[in-house]
DNA sequence: CTAATTCTGAGGTACGTACATCATACTGAG
DNA sequence: CTCAGTATGATGTACGTACCTCAGAATTAG
């Protein structure tokens, strides 16, 4: 069996009550108490059981997801994602909800942070374009003892917040080598559309596919990038408008996490199945389309990963434990028809 | 706060003890107030607290992975997994070992199946190749008490036997549509070799390759599967034959989850850089194919996870719980040198 | 050396559940 | 009605840790 306080106690010839002010960290404990009560720790490799504790202290943790209140598809996959986390982590004392709360404005942003009960929260994972504001809002809620993670928006290594989510430059360097390879040697024009580029994700996406495209596949060109704001209407016209003004187009890039509309307009004003398409995230919508060949890939990250692992990074974080780096990188995962998982296979066969 | 055993007893008008008895199914207590009891739980939302039940008892599980004897990089990889999850999951009184005791005669893995010690262990992840002795003597383990999982290798949806790892069929018909348009419309041929078809695994993937590159790139044809036997000898010689016989050859495909002789042998005969090839499972040599060329992409399953996910079941089957079915399906992962994690997308900046 | 202060020990209760024991209430058969 | 048998209640201990109080020891300052 494993050591418990009682063997440290005996182990570094101290008192219960002194082993439990060191593991804790109380106060009125000389130096030299301290050092032989961790060097008992360390002899007899003591691991405090974290179900006894929690038990004694009765301890739960209450995380919450802030989301942004526009989104479609993707979103409301992260979303039911949350809610069946709540029910797997529930047996393990962690209380999870969402809110979507999170506007455009860093402003808006920083006053839902700091309208944040402390009392009844442990930890937040903020899905949330960076910003100052939002930086130094996040910073102050951390001194004051939520821990933060930023989830899929945001970048890695800032400040000591921990990130969940991809490399963005990664994912769209990948979106850019699949794409190049898939136009097989033909050469010609590439359409680039998202959302908005106002968000440090396409901006970074743009980048590693422009610096894979022009590196290795120089008979391709990509496009400017068209910004559809979100709307349809204004979608189909700027597709429109580029289909028109680019007959050497061959393929398209959909940086966006929401590809719904920009898919579509491709759809209504060209022939998908004739060009190489490659957008974001896995959905209904992405994964019909991938099926029926007017997709030729996705690049996602697995969202149930990453509501799992913003979890288990708080949790970690709460605990004043390391994350496991291994198991807490999100992957970029690559997409076909073929690996979409049982249920579309069966259909296929 | 959640409801307790106290709340139960309450709410169904009995005492603690006949709860405790229709919690923990002892016998002593009549059908009416078994219902009274469940009907309570199902109003209250009652959800035993496992951690307080698990301290109670000094639950511990004791897992083993039983993994074949020869193997190479991936089964290292492996094994450096369940290394890294013991140390993680020993906080949750989760204990793991491995052992490298399967063979591949069926006769011997039954053996080793029917001398586990059952008093010292709670379940076992078998990395074997399927037949009818080791079907029994995993059913013979699981009637005596010993839960099993089968790991990587074996079959979803077998007798009720949990499997942990991808489908291969579709992992190979992923790594037929990669490689067919990876060929960029060239036709030729394809060179297939792998270790033995013996495996299920092996076949599985050659049947999904087969399907996609017969269904979708009928100008590509696949030769017949070559067998190295893990002899590096035996490999380079039946790959020169293959590149001496087979002028139109434009690319390989290597089934085995253990790729490095294969391609070892390629390089050796030919130009690995001028071909579109493609291999299963990342180990270090892969990476480092991918990242100067000679590989084209890799398909992979996370051995990180699969360890995990193999440990995760065998608990949910020790609690008589369900695993959580999203969390479990192991992914099949497309790896380029783009989405190969930071290591390597920092070492080409 | 004494007084003040800082450390340490001893002991208790609590968390939610498991499990054991013993007493008592109820049931139905004879 | 009685006896056996079954069903239930009451109560206690245990698991490993947290956290509290109080007494007493060791150390330091004056």
């Amino acid at each position: 069996m494993r050591p418990t306080t009682k063997d440290l106690a005996r182990a570094a010839g101290v008192s219960l009550a002194t082993v439990d002010r060191v593991l804790n960290g109380r106060a009125g404990v000389r130096q030299a108490t301290v050092d032989a009560v961790n060097d008992a720790i360390e002899r007899l490799g003591f691991v405090r059981n974290l179900s006894a504790a929690n038990l004694a202290r009765s301890r739960t943790y209450r995380f919450r997801f802030l989301l942004p209140r526009s989104g479609d598809l993707f979103l409301d996959s992260v979303v039911s994602h949350i809610e069946e986390a709540r029910q797997a982590f529930a047996a393990e004392f962690v209380n999870v909800d969402h809110r979507r709360e999170i506007g455009s404005d860093p402003h808006q942003i920083a006053r839902v942070l700091s309208e944040i009960d402390l009392d009844t929260l442990d930890g937040v994972a903020l899905m949330a374009p960076e910003s100052p504001q939002v930086r130094d809002a996040t910073a102050r809620l951390r001194e004051r003892g939520v821990h933060v993670v930023q989830f899929v928006s945001g970048q890695p290594g800032d400040r000591g917040v921990d990130f969940v989510g991809v490399d963005n430059r990664a994912a769209g360097a990948t979106a850019g080598r699949i794409l190049g390879r898939f136009c097989a040697g033909r050469g010609g024009e590439i359409l680039v559309i998202t959302e908005t580029m106002n968000a440090r994700d396409s901006l970074e996406r743009r980048h590693g596919f422009d610096l894979v495209l022009g590196r290795d596949f120089p008979n391709l060109t990509a496009l400017p990038t068209l910004e559809s704001h979100g709307d349809a209407e204004r979608a189909r016209l700027i597709v429109r408008n580029a289909y028109a003004n680019h007959r050497a187009i061959i393929g398209a890039y959909v940086l966006s996490s929401e590809a719904r509309l920009a898919l579509e307009a491709i759809a209504a004003v060209s022939d998908p199945t004739s060009q190489v398409i490659i957008a974001h995230e896995r959905t209904r919508f992405s994964e019909a389309l991938l099926c029926n060949g007017q997709l030729d890939a996705v690049i996602a990250q697995n969202p149930g990963h990453l509501v799992r692992s913003a979890i288990r990074v708080l949790r970690a974080r709460c605990d004043d434990r390391e994350p496991i780096a291994s198991q807490e990188e999100i992957r970029i995962e690559i997409l076909l028809q073929e690996n979409l998982g049982d249920r579309f296979t069966a259909r296929r066969a």
